[in-house]
DNA sequence: TTGAAAGCGCTAACAT
DNA sequence: ATGTTAGCGCTTTCAA
């Protein structure tokens, strides 16, 4: 069966006959023990079966190289934000400890856990909480929030330039030829009033504004499938979507009203999660570069817990078009 | 700015004007101190943003209370299982520390965190790892493997049954006269076996076995989406598919070629997973219960990490028929 | 009900 | 190169 007691440090200095201190450079393979010793020591370590205890470890040293993150675990574009977190925590020698926010797991709940477990810097993805309660956090320890714009001095901030994204789109479309060009919102949801004027300033350089119209939506796909249908009464040529997620939901409602996506509307998403880029969907979509925004919130973070805040408090990177089947040229007739 | 140092449990003590050892008690919600005295300590750990450091008070009473879970975080059906396991843990008491396998993050680099983190027993989500390394694991921690058989005596194993799903999926179909019944299946997916299996003996049961056809599908969209090419060019009455997220890709890819879902063919998918439930997906699918999964593998995780291993060691949780909008009897000229 | 003291397993500062 | 001595922040005796 299974050992009732772990071998300590203590075990392993006994039965190699040495000090613990020995044993502890040993382990951590720093310079300061004979080749003699350090054999003797990785030979006893190895029979006992020894592996040291990080938390008494870090307990001591002070420092737990751990980056807190929470994340919504029903949002597809935070698992490909966390993937890539995990891949730029690991680069800098960080590890990560999660913390899902869930129907019944709050975001206060979500953080004392993260809090308890003494991260170094807090990495939010896309938090709902007030931006005062966020701020007293930031009295405590590095916060970055990514995906969400705060304007708080003491916050860091990592996100794509959103109406840049819906400028895109918008330029895309009418490029394309397209001028009754609908917006189906985010409503309160982070980036959504940065979409929102993005798309309106975008209408009117293009001198559309008549033809501008915004429509509720919001980040789900139950959302966008409302917001669909409330298009079915009018239809535009095309229409931009606040995220991909609600896009799905767009598509679907439309597809099986016997709208043909793109040959009657165009539809143009955001966030270029996993859902986009799956074949059958094929969605065009603004796409948010996951990776980077990820490899600079790990760097924030670390920078502030490691010295004083440097560099600018808030990144903004740029969005990407990506052109997939379901924009084209509106129908002739239109 | 920031405090340059965290509070301590000594720092409330003082500001409260108490012991250590009272200060410990109130944090924990022990018995054994005043009103009065739990009032003063609150209030002022609440003053001075204290947390527990969870390394220290675990690394003092030699124990973690917690639990490890591995899972993909690019399934939703993972999702909807940490959902569940962060409630069932909350009511036993323990925590849980998330690992997640991504693209670029493995099982075995996924599971070593885990075992770093000091976890007391380890709960795998549809773990992929071969048998034999699963089973060494279980040398040296409680191993509870969630939706997937594992024929080790020394892991538990919580998982639907899933030939039952099939059966039940296969009668409601038939229940609804259709006969020509397809099974899109999950390759070597976990419970893939057993749905196909599941599948063949309903289909013989209802002496059905010269329409039955399985085609290879998997766990994702995409691979739902190529499944359903194939099936454009003999369709059907009927398809059970491997899970929602599969049958996701089918009914768009059928939607798109102009196949009605439930007129020409009706659906059913498994899981229920949050895909299916929405309103204009609306899936018939085989519910698995992943509230009782979660409780039941933490209640074996715990079980086994704090006494010997007692109670059955597999349990298996019965499915459940959800009947929504993608299944109707067939067409009478079918 | 409260407090003092002794560690948990480890690392860091200081000896030698 | 090696050993000794203090703690890290907490829980757990044990006394008061």
């Amino acid at each position: 069966m299974r050992e009732d007691r772990r071998p300590t440090l203590s075990d392993v200095a006994t039965r190699a006959g040495v000090s613990k201190s020995l044993v502890s450079l040993v382990m951590r393979a720093e310079p300061g023990a004979s080749a003699e010793t350090r054999r003797r020591v990785l030979e006893a370590a190895e029979e006992l079966g020894y592996h040291p205890d990080s938390r008494a470890r870090l307990l001591r040293s002070g420092r737990t190289r751990l980056l807190g993150v929470l994340f919504d675990i029903q949002a597809q574009f935070h698992a490909d934000l966390v993937t890539d977190l995990y891949t730029a925590a690991r680069e800098s020698g960080y590890e990560l400890a999660l913390s899902a926010v869930t129907p019944d797991r709050d975001e206060p709940e979500a953080i004392a856990g993260l809090l308890q477990d003494r991260c170094e810097a807090l990495i939010l993805v896309g938090p709902q909480s007030p931006v005062a309660q966020l701020s007293r956090l930031a009295e405590r320890l590095p916060v970055v929030v990514v995906a969400r714009g705060v304007r708080d001095p003491a916050i860091d901030v990592v996100r794509n330039a959103d109406a840049d994204g819906l400028h895109m789109a918008v330029d895309h479309l009418t490029g394309l030829g397209h001028r009754r060009i609908i917006h189906i919102d985010g409503g309160r949801a982070a980036g959504a009033a940065d979409r929102r004027r993005g798309y309106r300033e975008a209408m009117h350089r293009h001198r559309l504004d008549d033809l501008a119209r915004i429509l509720p939506g919001g980040l789900t796909e139950q959302d966008g499938a409302e917001a669909a249908r409330q298009l079915l009464t009018g239809l535009p040529s095309a229409v931009t979507v606040f995220n991909d997620r609600c896009a799905t939901g767009v598509l679907d409602v439309l597809t099986r009203a016997g709208v043909e996506v793109p040959a009657e509307v165009s539809v143009v998403g955001y966030d270029d999660d996993r859902l986009a880029r799956l074949a059958h969907i094929d969605l065009t979509t603004i796409a948010q570069d996951t990776a980077t925004m990820s490899r600079l919130a790990v760097e924030k973070a670390i920078e502030r817990a490691e010295h004083a805040p440097a560099g600018r408090r808030e990144r903004v990177v740029p969005p990407r078009l990506v052109i997939r089947g379901t924009t084209v040229p509106p129908a002739p007739l239109s």
